[in-house]
DNA sequence: TGGTTATTTGGTTATATTACCAAATAACAT
DNA sequence: ATGTTATTTGGTAATATAACCAAATAACCA
C-alpha cells in the first residue's frame, strides 16, 4: 500500500472492528442510555459471563468504553458520545437496503 | 439474548463488519472524494485484482457502495453520504485515546 | 474471430475471532 | 479467616476472514 494515509486507515480499522459484533453493539447501545454494570448485560445477552467480559474489554482496548470499579461491581460507561450518531448512519444504511430490497417486489 | 433489540444488532454488526478493515476504510474514504473504478483502488492499495475486487463486493453486499459499469471499466461510488461523519467519530476516539497515552509521559 | 484489458469467481492455506470452561483475583460480609 | 458475589484471565476448539493464485467472464479493438 503506497498512500502514508493506509497507517490512519489501520488505526479506524481497529476502532471498527471493536464495534463489529453483535453483542458489543448492543452493549454500546445500552450504554447510550448510560452507566451499567457487567451483570446486567450477562443477563441481558444471555451469554457467558467471561464471554460478555471479553467483549467489554475489546471495547475498552479500543478507548470506546471506560471503567468504574464501585465496591464489588464493575460500570462501564461510553467515552465518546459521537457513537451515537455514528450507529445512527448504521441504522440509515441498513433502512435504504430494505427500501431496495422492497421495491425488487413492486 | 433475551432482547428483540438483538436482531437489529446484528443486522448493524454486518455493516460493521465491512467496514472494519484497513483497505476498506481507505476505499470507502477515497470513495467520499468521488466515484473510483477498480483499477485505481489496484494501484493505490497495493494488493491484487482479485483481492480488491473482493473488498468491493464485501462493501456491495453491505449496502455501502453502489456499482456502474461503463465499458471495459467497474465504478465504485458510495451509497449513503452519512458514511462521511461516522468516520469523523472514528477519528475523534483515535484523538482521544492519544491524548490519553500523551497524558501519562507529563 | 482472436487478442487485450478489466474484473470476478473458486480454491486453498494462513491467520484471526469467538465462545465456552475452568481457574484466578478482588471486594465485601460473616 | 472463610465464604460469597462480581469479574477477569488463560486455554482450547470451532468458525470466520484474508490473501494469493489460477481460471472464468465480459467488453472492446484489430
Amino acid at each position: 500500500m503506497k498512500n502514508t494515509n493506509m497507517a490512519l486507515s489501520a488505526a479506524k480499522a481497529k476502532i471498527l472492528k471493536a464495534l463489529a459484533h453483535q453483542t458489543r453493539i448492543y452493549i454500546v447501545e445500552e450504554l447510550t442510555k448510560g452507566e451499567k454494570c457487567v451483570c446486567e448485560f450477562v443477563e441481558a445477552v444471555g451469554s457467558d459471563f467471561s464471554t460478555v467480559s471479553k467483549h467489554l474489554s475489546v471495547l475498552k482496548d479500543a478507548g470506546i468504553v471506560k471503567v468504574d470499579k464501585r465496591g464489588q461491581k464493575v460500570f462501564y460507561s461510553l467515552k465518546t458520545p459521537c457513537v451515537k450518531g455514528f450507529l445512527d448512519c448504521v441504522e440509515t444504511i441498513i433502512k435504504s437496503n430494505l427500501e431496495e430490497q422492497n421495491s425488487m417486489f413492486k
